[in-house]
DNA sequence: TCGATACGCTACAGTAGCGTATCGTATCGC
DNA sequence: GCGATACGATACGCTACTGTAGCGTATCGA
């Protein structure tokens, strides 16, 4: 049996909803979107507490040795929180590098400069940052990888996937609007002109990722519609 | 979550029974120089027969089970040689692994089809039939994912790395030469322009790879100088 | 104040993997 | 035919990990 796990749920009454911030750098209230209507769902400090301290140790970890590198027993030593109350919180041990996973995501803000290259060349600036940063351009690959035989970890990756590609399709969908790109533009393919560069720098050349070549994959991807 | 298959009873057992080699990879005696005559250094047979069952199976492993699937006890068990026999001819898993991985190159052809959009389509082309393979395809992001923290397994991407970049180094030295393309052209971030977004559809968008995005990728690479 | 809840700690069963040791057998080269 | 070599089979010891059980303690909410 091959760890069949579903329903990663935490029984603690743990809105399941789609989350925000970066689970580390991000405030450490935890958002409540489309639960209660007014801040926190009134959730016992000592779970939140628990939670949080584990979730940050699981990103941490993950960072570091990847998504096979994630040990309950390692978890439970560095968050200090002992490994029962991870069980009590999180059915398996896959439940928790799923709902760590998920918290990478930290959807980039659409920008609006006025012209789709200004629009793409912001976007794409955003992804190079990230890239920089060691844990998510860390984790990425261990998700890349996990996600091409285990079908849960394969959601979480498509919907990562699809919150970063999101902002392009509006940006997009509005440069078409304003006739500065053709109605008829392929706007999938246009993203993977865009961001497969940048990503096969960071995974595959390890070039330099600079403004420059930002820019010189903007030009191209756009220059001949 | 990585698997942990349980056991596949694969027993190739004969000496002439080729399990399904699937690409069936390059060569099978490297004869470097300095060693032997051409051709095979003259080794007991026994081993030959070990040494590549041992590998098929290893390979066949990875790509089911990715990097971190591969045990030498199910290697043993598929491929038939006792476990011993695997320690007596690789000190460690790691070498191993990484013996195995070395082997998935398969650096392909320089084509010369006279003009530079000729050649970097038939790469591409080659590489998307690559991207379509289940093994290669699979095992890729385990060697990147792995190469993020293992320094050996970085030297085996960079190699893998270099093998297939070799090809498009050529491709448009020949294209400046010619005239086709300026000067001071920049090979890596046109290559990055070219191989990003394929790889960028296989393990990251999962939209199809066909004749015609290939087709789009380096028209517009190429289009703007 | 007091019951309910969450937690920590230790111990445990069960599994899997790495790498080694031992011994007997098959095969190769000569 | 014979020694040297490679191999197979089994059994270990060790470590690490998953997930559970029991019990006592701290904390929260009313």
């Amino acid at each position: 049996m091959p760890t069949r796990e579903s329903g990663h749920q935490g029984r603690a009454g743990a809105p399941p909803g789609p989350t925000t911030g970066l689970g580390d750098d991000a405030r450490a209230g935890d958002g409540p979107p489309g639960d209660g209507p007014a801040g926190d769902a009134r959730v016992d400090d000592r779970i939140r507490r628990s939670r949080e301290a584990v979730l940050r140790a699981t990103a941490d970890l993950l960072g570091e040795s990847g998504l096979g590198g994630v040990s309950v027993d390692e978890v439970s030593r560095r968050s200090g929180v002992a490994k029962t109350t991870i069980y009590r919180h999180w059915p398996t041990r896959a439940a928790l590098v799923v709902d760590a996973c998920s918290r990478l995501s930290a959807d980039p803000a659409v920008p609006d400069t006025g012209t789709v290259e200004g629009d793409v060349t912001a976007l794409l600036t955003a992804i190079t940052e990230l890239l920089r940063t060691a844990r998510w351009s860390s984790v990425m690959p261990s998700i890349v990888d996990a996600a091409e035989r285990d079908p849960e970890l394969a959601e979480v990756h498509r919907r990562i996937q699809e919150g970063h590609m999101a902002p392009f399709r509006t940006v997009i969908a509005r440069a078409v609007h304003r006739g500065e790109l053709p109605p008829d533009t392929d706007a999938a393919a246009l993203i993977a002109g865009l961001v497969g560069p940048l990503f096969y720098r960071r995974w595959f050349s390890r070039d330099p990722l600079d403004a420059p070549f930002v820019a010189r994959v903007v030009r191209h991807a756009l220059g001949a519609g």
